[in-house]
DNA sequence: CGGTGAGTTGAAAGCAATCAAATGGCGTGG
DNA sequence: CCACGCCATTTGATTGCTTTCAACTCACCG
């Protein structure tokens, strides 16, 4: 049975507070049209902005632990950040990857159900719980976006059962693929057929429920089958997205 | 490959409406204290209830189809459905199990991302996408129940992901029992040691990623083991809990 | 120029899937 | 009431995919 513990994981948590609260913050923030505060009004805005704090994290650093009380949520403005779960033994799956204008955290609960680590040097917009639970009891367009967000992110997290569940490891990588260039282009954007992985070949397995070993051999077969190729370890090019969509076995 | 077709669930899928809009019906509702409707103001209620119809459908009918334009959403009244994905070559994965008091459906989105089926002759309180959506966006206490929910909804899916993703066999049985034993009781309740599965064991086999064979082999075992009981097919009896719970490997 | 850690490759083992056949519960019709 | 047939489930044998264990490559860095 898999037995891996990420030492990167297990460094000093606390991410520093950038105490920067002026009001133009969110006017130069990248992700305020897509992140749930896009829609609110100006003042309101203003006054969600004055709960909230920037802060930065490295890459690796856990920003919240699974089983803690959940005492803070967050927007996600810069970065890849990860959700996941283990098992008692130290197995571990990824449930979520999490990209620019995403939301973090379990707002309306006790305890936060999967730890959220950082995949790459992130820049987040924090909220503690008491304050963000009270600001968006009192502002229902607040709460209809996250119920949007939180509707597409169960979506997602179903769309993924079929594949941990279902698909065998060529298909999961080849999903896996697709997922990933068609999230990092963005909303709008057409999916990208080169980009870098925020992952290593660890994460990469944990997302999908496979090992190391199993992800690599099946990602060197498919380097060989010229369906995609490898510069380096970290970026991934789709040379027939075609194939890659037949392999994917959609549904 | 796994492959196979439930002929239940191709059966025709209307349900058929019960046009009983009296505004009693709402207080004889077994489940409106936990479901969505139940903090609702007197007359907000009355409002809703005058949107919905009551509809029974049978076993094996399905509600919603995965891929259709979402149309309508539901609460459970009683009964027990699945919610399923499949892939194109046919292997099914059941993304979900609802109870009474339960949501179903897909407010504000364009299509349904997965099939709705009923496991067990059922009741359900039923609205048009349309008259819900209306009614939520200008009931945010509405609005927030549903979040609330959804977020739960989510939890537990990434709960599920960690199942299927990263637990063998044995554990997944032993999660499955535990996690059955515990909803089929309720909100309130402690967890039931004897209960009817509203699963057949292809359906075990189809929330668990396993093949139904595998699944009864390693009923079997813990009956063997005398950790459960099977007096028939469809009931179970937890003879040793706290075995149950270890062999689930609790995170 | 060795050291370190991520990633790759190879060989073998193991677990669940697949294929195949037997069992048993249940409703129907004689 | 019993025999029959159907279908879900169980059980057995075998296969094969993914994991496991192990060694190796490679890039990067002091």
């Amino acid at each position: 049975m898999m037995m891996h513990f990420d030492l990167a994981q297990t460094a000093p948590a606390a991410p520093a507070p950038v105490p920067c609260q002026d009001a133009s913050f969110c006017q130069r923030c990248d992700v305020r049209a897509r992140a749930i505060c896009g829609t609110l009004e100006e003042d309101d805005r203003a006054a969600l902005n004055r709960l909230g704090r920037r802060v930065t994290v490295q890459a690796g650093q856990t920003v919240m632990w699974e089983g803690d009380d959940a005492t803070i949520v967050a927007n996600v403005i810069e970065g890849t950040l990860k959700l996941s779960a283990s098992t008692g033994d130290g197995r571990e799956q990824i449930v979520g990857v999490v990209y620019p204008s995403d939301f973090i955290g379990r707002p309306f609960g006790r305890s936060t159900p999967h730890s959220v680590t950082a995949l790459t040097d992130a820049r987040l917009c924090l909220f503690t719980r008491g304050a963000f639970d009270g600001f968006a009891r009192t502002h229902p367009e607040l709460g209809h976006r996250l119920l949007q967000r939180t509707l597409d992110d169960l979506d997602r997290a179903r769309a993924w059962m079929l594949l941990l569940g279902r698909k065998n490891a060529r298909e999961k990588i080849a999903t896996f693929l697709l997922d990933m260039s068609q999230r990092l282009a963005g909303e709008g954007a057409g999916p990208l057929d080169s980009f870098a992985l925020p992952l290593s070949r660890q994460q990469v397995a944990d997302v999908l429920g496979l090992t190391i070993e199993t992800v690599s051999r099946q990602m060197t077969d498919m380097k060989r089958a010229k369906i995609i190729d490898l510069p380096n370890r970290r970026t991934v090019e789709i040379l027939d997205r075609d194939q890659l969509s037949c392999l994917a076995e959609v549904a």
